[in-house]
DNA sequence: TTCTTTCTTCGCAAGACCTGCAGATTAGCA
DNA sequence: TGCTAATCTGCAGGTCTTGCGAAGAAAGAA
């Protein structure tokens, strides 16, 4: 994403308008490695500007990945992340606290995928699930029991949605 | 997944009841390849039991991917699509008509990926995103004018939500 | 500066997807 | 056949996101 100014004039060149909203939104993206949702973005810019609504940072952050500034990542919790990062790159997920970060990737174009037959490929999205290093020194210190294999769980162990982006906010 | 006669005998060894609700859904999904939504099955339940609820078909579905049995699958278009190939693979998805496919990727374990610093990987997951060889035959014919790169298009020309998996379905 | 036009913001309703709940129902077994 | 735990269904409620329109504000003209 380009920086603050930039947008400015490219908003402008665009017939749209720059409002304090949007200054506000554009500087708290720019450089922004947290991946944050919409709502932990409108947690963040509330602080700075009471009133800002959530349906305005809705709105901007679609702006900014129609105009291609920002990339919009699915990683499966729930909400879309927005990723002022909009260089070829991929991303590693903590199962655990749910943090999202970058990683680059070599070799992902030689993949060896079998039975295209037809299928052209435009783009390719990787996601590495896993532990961050925080959380795995915690999950070896509790785990003593393994969950079982089989049997339907009815309580979900998973961390989909336990975790609050808006703590996790840059 | 299991076959519909396996599932019955490991239901009720885990202690659990086989209904004629899922009796049907072990058969809808058995190598099923269409990666539907709950949703979508719901619809091809009906005509074959009607009155079958959504409920149930969530219900068994959470069932049967909590015993291994099935996998869940987001590809970013809203609902969560369910596997019953549980082989390691990853998938094809067609952004202009929704449609998944599986597709068997070799090398994927030897991904270089930089700066891992301590985030252990668990899983991965590879989407490519594209187009299957009939949208394909459809866009050329219709590709006169090029989208604009810059400006806010209102409206929504991505096919989020505008494909019918009900229409998909085996 | 003031006016005018067009775009933006905000708040709320509503839509899509999914889960919690509980009363009615039924599978599985003695 | 009868009992009991598991299941099914319908609906309410939760989360995330978008549609809508009245009120407000940016940008350029006068
Ligand atoms: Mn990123
Ligand atoms: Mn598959
Ligand atoms: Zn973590
Ligand atoms: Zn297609």
């Amino acid at each position: 994403m380009k920086a603050p100014a930039e947008l400015t004039a490219k908003f402008r060149a665009s017939g749209l308008k720059v409002t304090p909203q949007r200054q506000l939104l554009f500087r708290l993206m720019h450089e922004n490695k947290s991946h944050p949702t919409a709502d932990s973005l409108f947690s963040v810019a509330s602080v700075h500007m009471p009133g800002i609504s959530l349906r305005t940072v809705y709105q901007t952050l679609t702006d900014l990945s129609s105009m291609g500034e920002l990339r919009l990542i699915d990683v499966g919790s729930g909400a879309t992340r927005f990723d002022p990062n909009i260089d070829d790159h991929h991303h590693l997920v903590c199962q655990s606290c749910g943090d999202v970060r970058d990683v680059y990737v070599s070799g992902s174009g030689q993949l060896d995928v079998n039975e295209l037959d037809g299928f052209s490929v435009d783009t390719t999205t990787i996601l590495f699930h896993g532990l961050c290093t925080p959380c795995r020194a915690t999950q070896e210190v509790s785990s003593t029991v393994a969950e079982p294999l089989v049997g339907i769980s009815k309580s979900n162990t998973s961390s989909k949605n336990t975790t609050n982006p808006k703590e996790r906010m840059s």
